[in-house]
DNA sequence: AATAAATAGGTGTAAATTACAGATAAAGGT
DNA sequence: ACCTTTATCTGTAATTTACACCTATTTATT
């Protein structure tokens, strides 16, 4: 769980480092994974990271789970069957099914937003007449 | 130290009101139309809102644009020629386009991910073998 | 046996961002 | 005279994210 961005930015508070997407996808995939297979923290912030949510943080990251369990979306409820440490395993709840419904017609707007954005984009380089920018983006 | 966080959270900050998108796509967008035509703030602003980034903060708004100033990503001059206030007239830099580029790449691993997240969330409706789970919510 | 590393679940808080509430100024309509 | 629209901008509360660090158990390495 590496993600070390060391960009010190002493003062002025620059525009930002890099072109960073939004990330906040994390509460709906995590209830998204809930729905597929209870699991505890660990494990679903692994597969958060396969998903492609690299550069979670762990600290925040238990911390949404627990939010989440008081807002009733999840419940959990401690495993001490296997060896290790007791694991707190969690289960999505009706509301929290519900939520992922919320957010994933949000994020379907957000997603149209994105077409508009890549079709205004790429129109800028559609001509492409012999023009040497040699910038071939092969997306 | 400013003390300007109220430490006494017993309420305990929701999750979230709803599943709200991210909405850091204003700094791609602006560049973007930057790039078709130079605008004034005001005008842009209403332009966010066409593109469907309604609930853009004016104050903030007014300041990402003096921080991207700020960071050579965008220049301004002012514009008296017409009547009314003074407008501040943007355009876009080398600089600007160059970090537009970096957004786009940056979104277009964004939008893979949301090709993942809905495509887990629809496999979790298709199947409908005559599960009696009647389900049929088409929002 | 001691040490390291992986697994598992956290706390504290600085920094950054967003939300909310105005101020200011010129022009046009009623 | 007052209200609305256009236009730019400041102050700061509230919230979110980033970064650093802590505890505990088991397994692997030296």
């Amino acid at each position: 769980m590496a993600s070390r961005r060391s960009n010190s930015k002493e003062n002025g508070t620059a525009t930002e480092p890099i072109g960073s997407a939004p990330k906040n996808l994390i509460i709906p995939v995590l209830l998204l994974l809930l729905k597929e297979w209870n699991a505890h923290g660990y494990e679903l912030m692994q597969k958060l990271v396969q998903f492609g949510l690299h550069s979670v943080d762990q600290g925040n990251f238990y911390r949404i789970l627990r939010q989440l369990e008081k807002d009733e979306f999840v419940t959990s409820r401690w495993d001490t069957s296997s060896s290790g440490r007791p694991k707190r395993v969690y289960s999505i709840t009706q509301a929290g099914e519900q939520y992922l419904d919320l957010w994933a017609n949000s994020l379907g707007e957000y997603q149209k937003m994105l077409d508009r954005f890549f079709n205004m984009y790429r129109r800028m380089f559609i001509p492409a007449t012999q023009n040497e920018k040699s910038e071939q983006s092969h997306n």
